[in-house]
DNA sequence: TCTGGGGTCCTTTCTCTT
DNA sequence: TCTGAAGAGAAAGGACCC
């Protein structure tokens, strides 16, 4: 026998799948834009956008009504809104999400302890491990949806079979609120005639591989010898589909992972020129980063920062301590040497920071160290030359400046970039209002009832007085009498707000100003019941 | 049409050590 | 002292997911 046969038989024999399909897979229907829907009762029916709305902002979300028109997730939002010039326009609510979330996650747990989320809006749940015995799989998704229909007002799709793989491709068969039971003897029947992109892990990339394969369905993958998928995609991913292909998935339902990385990234409506901005930007993106850190650990070994230039090419380049530090100046120092590494000489669209090798508890830095360490607390810069393959390790400075920077590595401003660029960057100086987006939320506004305010949000606005610096469509207000609601639109002191939350009836919009009647921006009200709405206020 | 932001995992290439 | 092989670990890039 052939040795890639016998490879191939080897590797099915010791994967070991279940007889029963108690592998369940929930996924919660246009999350962001059913959750606004849900506290912004004048939207529900209507079509919705939750995304970035400055001019480089993409869709996170678009509720069915305008995916009927054409949105999609991962349009650019300027494109979205050409397809469903009606939408209502909204910034994502983290908070708000994540509290519905925990709500289905808690359903789920109701059902059996093994709950594996993998998303906010999205987890496995194993039925082999639920207390009172394995559950029939209809009736679990059926409890399931009304559960989470009673206590959040939403939706969610469900799909149930013996593997992680087939479980979620299951709920994806039938969506919204729909629930798919493969068990194992009806695998073939779904799995063989589905387009290879609706396997999870096929993208783009993979698609376009396989399709020079003559592959377009998943019974075209289960026809490829299990080398040419390896030769072709690589060793982890070859066997992987080769495998996904036969519905040979013996993944476990896992209920705690390890967080491994901890970062923040930000797209500057217009790209950054100069040394000095960027650094500057540096900053806030180290600030936003390191507050996701502490919140996984507090501590990190390695620091990489990403460049991504106006042409769309990005750079990565990353500074690795000798163990891992919680010390907020030197995991900023080390970012802000990591991205002069990269190199800033060219517009900058993007920077980002990441926080790899996380650990609960940074190693005191003791004396010893000095002895160990040539240079305690110093980190070391790797410039990976992709052209010439060569490492060049350099110690960089304890403060990296243009005139003393790691070795091989231009960071050097161009020569005419301007002292000014922070006072003239409506990024970096949100006093100066970004009159392009405005006028595009004006037009907005006009169309749909929600508009869009541009620039990016610095820390948390809550708290704060609402104005035309930190308005967003869609973020919740309060005020003194008028009680809470959320913003439309903002243009100098003039407001226009939507007073209605979950539980009241459809509010038409109102225009206040904001010095007789100022508002404050406040944290989501959280997960209302829909049985919390006043019975004539209910839909029939 | 013009491409977000949070991540995970894999592959390739290289260095260092034994 | 030099050379080569093997393995571990780091760095960078890329694909993918939601």
């Amino acid at each position: 026998m052939d040795r890639g046969g016998d490879r191939a038989q080897r590797l099915e024999a010791g994967v070991r799948v279940r007889d029963a399909a108690t592998v369940l897979h929930l996924d919660a229907d246009a999350f962001f834009a059913a959750v606004e829907q849900r506290d912004k009762p004048s939207l529900r029916g209507r079509p919705v956008l939750v995304g970035g709305v400055g001019g480089r902002g993409v869709v996170s979300t678009a509720s069915y009504e305008a995916r009927r028109d054409g949105a999609r997730s991962a349009m650019p939002m300027a494109r979205a809104r050409r397809l469903s010039p009606a939408a209502a326009v909204l910034v994502p609510r983290f908070a708000a999400y994540s509290a519905y979330s925990q709500v289905i996650m808690g359903v789920l747990r109701e059902l059996t302890p093994a709950v594996e989320p993998l998303s906010i809006d999205e987890a496995f749940a194993d039925l082999a491990l639920a207390p009172d015995g394995v559950p029939e799989p209809e009736e679990a998704a059926a409890w399931l949806q009304a559960r989470v229909a009673e206590l959040t007002g939403l939706t969610v799709s469900v799909g149930v079979a013996r593997s992680k793989l087939v479980a979620k491709i299951a709920s994806d068969l039938r969506k919204p609120g729909g629930v798919v039971v493969v068990r194992p003897e009806d695998e073939d029947d779904v799995l063989l005639p589905l387009d290879v992109r609706t396997v999870p892990g096929v993208g783009p990339a993979t698609q376009g591989a396989l399709e020079r394969l003559g592959v377009r369905t998943v019974a075209d993958l289960r026809r490829q010898p299990l080398d040419t998928l390896t030769m072709t995609l690589g060793e982890a991913h070859g066997t992987g589909l080769y495998l996904m292909s036969r519905g040979l998935d013996d993944r476990p339902v896992v209920t705690s992972t390890e967080r491994k990385s901890a970062g923040a990234e930000r797209t500057f409506a217009t790209d950054l020129r100069g040394r000095d901005v960027v650094l500057a930007a540096v900053d806030d993106v180290v600030d936003e980063a390191l507050q996701r850190l502490e919140r996984h650990g507090g501590a990190a070994r390695t620091v990489v920062a990403k460049v991504r230039y106006a042409d769309f090419s990005t750079v990565t380049r990353s500074v690795t301590f000798p163990y891992p530090t919680a010390s907020d100046a030197d995991l900023r120092d080390a970012a802000r040497r990591a991205v002069l590494a990269a190199g800033v000489v060219e517009p900058v669209r993007l920077l980002g920071v990441a926080f790899h090798a996380l650990s609960a508890h940074a190693q005191l830095a003791l004396d010893l160290d000095a002895h160990l360490f040539d240079a305690p607390r110093r980190a070391v810069v790797a410039e990976h030359d992709h052209v010439s393959g060569r490492l060049a390790v350099a110690d960089p400075p304890e403060v990296a400046t243009a005139d003393n920077r790691p070795t091989g590595v231009d960071v050097t401003a161009p020569a005419d970039t301007p002292v000014d660029d922070a006072t003239t960057d409506p990024v970096t100086n949100p006093d100066l209002p970004d009159v392009t987006a405005l006028d595009a939320a004006d037009a907005a506004d006009r169309g749909s009832g929600a508009a869009v305010v541009g620039r990016p949000l610095g820390p948390s606005p809550v708290g704060r007085p609402l104005d035309e610096t930190n308005a967003r469509p869609g973020l919740d207000v309060e005020h003194a009498t008028l009680g809470r609601g959320w913003v439309v639109h903002v243009r100098g002191r003039e407001a226009t707000v939507r007073f209605e939350t979950a539980t009241t009836a459809p509010a038409r919009s109102r225009v206040l100003d904001l010095d007789a009647d100022p508002l404050v921006l406040v944290e989501p009200v959280g997960v209302t019941p829909p049985s919390a709405v006043p019975a004539e206020l209910r839909p029939a």
